[in-house]
DNA sequence: GCAAATATAATAGTATTACTATCATAATAT
DNA sequence: ATATTATGATAGTAATACTATTATATTTGC
């Protein structure tokens, strides 16, 4: 698993961080806890002094891996980001038929998210919780134009392109794919929140998932039948 | 429209201010300046004190009217949230076709937002820059449960409702009424705010308005067309 | 195995934030 | 004209979000 390892860092802007968090125990730390402890307390209660006392260590060891904690923030993102593009590449890789692939794609994207075995310091089910509950306060900056032009949110705008592809091979006359694409992507984040805490907002619950929802509507919207 | 004036008020949750700002010019100066500076300089680096400085007055008497800027926010939001509903139910009153009213509403909720004359010290356009870059922080918190609990959220609630129970009436068959409400309402926003800072991620742009995208979406969604 | 380099920890310090409290003064209502 | 209420001025506190400096570990290169 040290070549996905790999892969997932390679995509992780450089910018993000001071020191590269894999290179070390104190970095792997860092961010085990931390999203342990943004999950635990929200972002906004969240500090690197806090952290600093949780892990043992001090407020100015965590500095000089972050400049700060919406840093910290993009990285945990951009890692989630590229964890699950290679799930959703690899998922549907070889499967030739427009319709299966988005199928299998739709599934990667809005399923519940399950621990991965791959990564011990990681724990992804957590940092899905924190996706779904910080990462829209990652671009709802004042500073985005000037972070998107660095590249942070690169990763998450590749997966859109990506669904957006999927789209236009199954409907290649749908006029909004990539409307449809960051739609269902953010969609799928926002319906899982509502499930939590406003369950009269959504039809998702214990036995309807936001995948069959959104696979459902993405369907229907194409001209085409999902298959099985 | 004075009247408006009041439905809208009575609208808003009580708890969400100390004192009511509509009861004095300095509560108007408030929300006036308070729009404009937040929209100018973001709501992470917006404080009480700055606003004070900018209307002239103290920060302790701006405290006098909410308790913190969050729930200046939440305020702000009902407001707008309050605004929109008067809009919709004036818009789609009376229309009896269903498909129709959807229509209507499509239009009222994906446009983008006009200068009302009818309040003076509230700049609804400036106002709507605000929810499109902020309201998702409104709810992203940990108090979130207790603060839905307390009501802070009841009109937007009773807006998704709404779309919620007119998408009913074009289809009773269709599964996902509530989620495609909520998320047409979310979805809004986000295209919004893609349009501005991630224009590769949408097909919204000057030409294809949000409303465009949605109606066609929610009219392939279920089984009808849509008039006209 | 030791020196040099590097990483981490400890401590201190700054400007700002997000308030609360108190008292003075201005405006208004009776 | 007086009492009430609203606003302003000032001060103070604990926490945040850092930066800087110095000391102490730990690692690495020879």
């Amino acid at each position: 698993m040290d070549r996905l390892m790999q892969s997932l860092k390679m995509g992780i802007n450089e910018k993000l961080y001071v020191k590269d968090p894999e290179s070390s125990s104190l970095g792997k730390k860092i961010i085990e806890q931390g999203i342990l402890m943004i999950d635990e307390v929200g972002f906004e209660s969240f500090t690197f002094k806090k952290l600093g006392t949780k892990i043992g260590s001090n407020e100015s060891s965590i500095y000089r891996y972050f400049e700060n904690k919406h840093k910290l923030l993009l990285y945990l993102a951009s890692w989630y980001w590229g964890w699950t593009e290679y799930k959703l590449v690899f998922a549907t890789h070889g499967i030739s038929d427009s319709v299966e692939k988005l199928q299998k794609a739709m599934e990667i994207l809005a399923q519940t998210v399950e621990e991965d075995e791959s990564f011990t310091h990681i724990n992804e089910v957590i940092l899905n919780k924190i996706v779904i509950n910080e990462y829209s306060k990652s671009y709802l900056t004042k500073e985005v134009d000037n972070e998107n032009k660095q590249g942070y949110f690169a990763i998450y705008k590749r997966l859109v392109d990506r669904l957006s592809e999927m789209i236009i091979a199954v409907d290649s006359e749908y006029p909004y794919p990539s409307s449809l694409a960051s739609m269902v992507m953010e969609g799928t984040l926002h319906q899982f929140f509502l499930k939590e805490h406003f369950p009269a907002l959504t039809n998702c619950n214990e036995t309807v998932t936001p995948t069959e929802y959104f696979t459902d509507l993405i369907f229907r919207t194409l001209k085409a039948k999902p298959n099985g």
